[in-house]
Formats: structure tokens, sequence, C-alpha cells
DNA sequence: TTAAGTGTTGCTCT
DNA sequence: AAGAGCAACACTTA
């Protein structure tokens, strides 16, 4: 379920492997997972070109191939991006491949129809019309203002996390994971946090996705080398808290069920 | 066997 | 207009 950190590790994989390589084959096996774009047309434009630079804001990638063409990915609930370097070892549900000249792949793999590739002329304006709030992590998004967004929105907190126009790259997983570690109940409503826990919350928002990042979703064992006080490897039917040992509870929230720890996040 | 759960976006409804 | 709820998707578990 590729949330801010898994698609950051896909960028860093496309950083570290495809720049300014020529484009070979492009490879539409599922014309539904492209939208606004023919495969025809992805073909033609991508063909030939190498990636200049990625980039990544919220849950989208972004791969700049210059001449503002810009190849944008999304996941999904069931997505992701892989290095392919032996054609022996193809994954299942590859829906688009960009083959390179030395040999190399890059898979779009999505289990379930849930998630797109477009082709646009610049990352920006992409951002802009799909009203993407800033990106969690952007190093220029600081305290102030999530906490003015926070005050601004009546929502209960864990939606607000979720809520894309808020702020961008968080989803249903991750924010479990922050409001555990920031000990707020997923129902409180924004607005009503307040200054010292939506500070609380900010932080534990950073330090938990830089975490997720520095230890890279997309390499084996992941849940087992999160620190061990971390709710996710408990977040299933019959879990128990790691700080306390509490049976783990869930409510539905707009329509997306939280996990949390009824002892040590209270509702207040 | 059927039904519910999973998570994201985007639409409709209030 | 903000917030809630559902559809789409495909596969797994009860």
């Amino acid at each position: 379920m590729p949330e801010l950190p898994d698609v950051e590790a896909f960028r860093a994989t496309v950083q570290r492997h495809f720049i300014d390589r020529p484009v070979s084959r492009v490879v539409v096996s599922d014309p539904k997972c492209l939208e606004g774009v023919t495969a025809l047309t992805a073909q033609r434009r991508l063909k030939g070109r190498g990636i200049q630079s990625t980039g990544r804001h919220g849950k989208y990638l972004f791969l700049d191939f210059g001449d503002n063409i810009v190849l944008v990915m999304h996941f999904g609930p069931a997505g992701s991006l892989h290095r392919v370097a032996d054609a022996q070892e193809q994954p299942d549900y590859v829906r688009f491949q960009l083959d390179f000249s030395n040999g190399e792949s890059l898979a779009y793999v999505n289990r379930r129809r849930i998630g797109h590739i477009r082709l646009v002329a610049g990352a920006a304006a992409f951002i802009e019309k799909a009203r993407l709030g800033p990106d969690a992590m952007n190093p220029d998004f600081k305290f102030p203002g999530f906490a003015h967004r926070v005050s601004d929105r009546g929502q209960p907190i864990k939606v607000f996390l979720t809520d894309q126009s808020n702020l961008a790259g968080i989803g249903n997983t991750w924010s479990d994971e922050i409001l555990f570690q920031a000990l707020i109940h997923p129902a409180v409503r924004a607005s009503s946090l307040g200054a010292a826990r939506a500070r609380q919350l900010f932080d534990e928002m950073r330090r938990v996705l830089k975490i997720a990042i520095d230890l890279d979703p997309s390499t084996a064992d992941f849940e087992a080398r999160l620190p061990s006080d971390f709710l996710l490897p408990h977040r299933h039917p019959g879990g128990h808290c790691p700080g306390c040992g509490t049976a783990l509870d869930r409510v539905v929230l707009s329509g997306h069920s939280s996990t949390y720890c009824p002892n040590r996040q209270k509702p207040t």
C-alpha cells in the first residue's frame, strides 16, 4: 500500500539506476492503466528519450524526460515500481514497462486497477490541478503551516492526515502509526487539538516518516526492522499495543478503519 | 458459497 | 462548502 515512504523508495530506485539512459521500448500491457493518453502516444513520446530527473509529491512519482514530457505515476493501494535486470524475472501484474538500452527495465506493477499513469507537461501544474496539499516531508512545509491547516478543519484528525488536500503523502497505514506515536485518538477533531498536541503530531509525523524512508519499505523484512515500539507490526485483528499490551481497537471514520490503542490514545 | 475487508481517489449527496 | 459515503478495483480471509 504505497504511501509517501514507499513512493520515495521507488523514486530513489529510478534516480540510482535509470537517469539519462535512452528508452528502447515502451510496453503497455494494460492500456487501461493509462489516463488521458493513448498507448501509441505514450510510446511515441517516450521512446528514444532518457529520464532527466525524478520527483515526488505525496504519493505521486514524477519522471521528467525533458521537453515538457513528464510521466506521472500513481500506485493506488496495490501498485509498485520494480527494477528488472533479468527479463526472466518479470513480476506478475506488470501493466506498463520501460525497457532501457542497457537491458534493464522499469516495471509498473499493479495488482488491482486502482492507480494510473499520465503524461503531463509539468509536475507543478499537475500538483495544482490535483489539489494536493504540501508534501508531508517537504522541508519548506513547517509547523506554522501545519498548525494553521489543523486549526482550520473540523475533520477527525485521522481523516485530516489522510486527506491529500490538507497535506500529501500519508495514507491509512502511516496515519495510524503517526497518531499512535503522538498518543492522539483518531476521532479527535483537528480543530480541537490545540497548539501543544498539534506540535507533537507534527514532530511525530516527521520522525515516523523519516524512519520509514531510511529503513526503505521496498527492502526485505522492513516491518521486522522497525523500532520495537511501532504499531505497524501489530496492526492486525487480535493485535496488542507494543507499549502497554492492551488489545488494539478499531474505529471507522469516513469509511476508513483506524487501529489504535484505547489505553494510550484517549479521545479527551 | 457468499460476504466482508483491504486502501486510494474521485464522485455524489447532504 | 465542508464533510460523509460510496464506487471502482481484485484478491484474501471469515
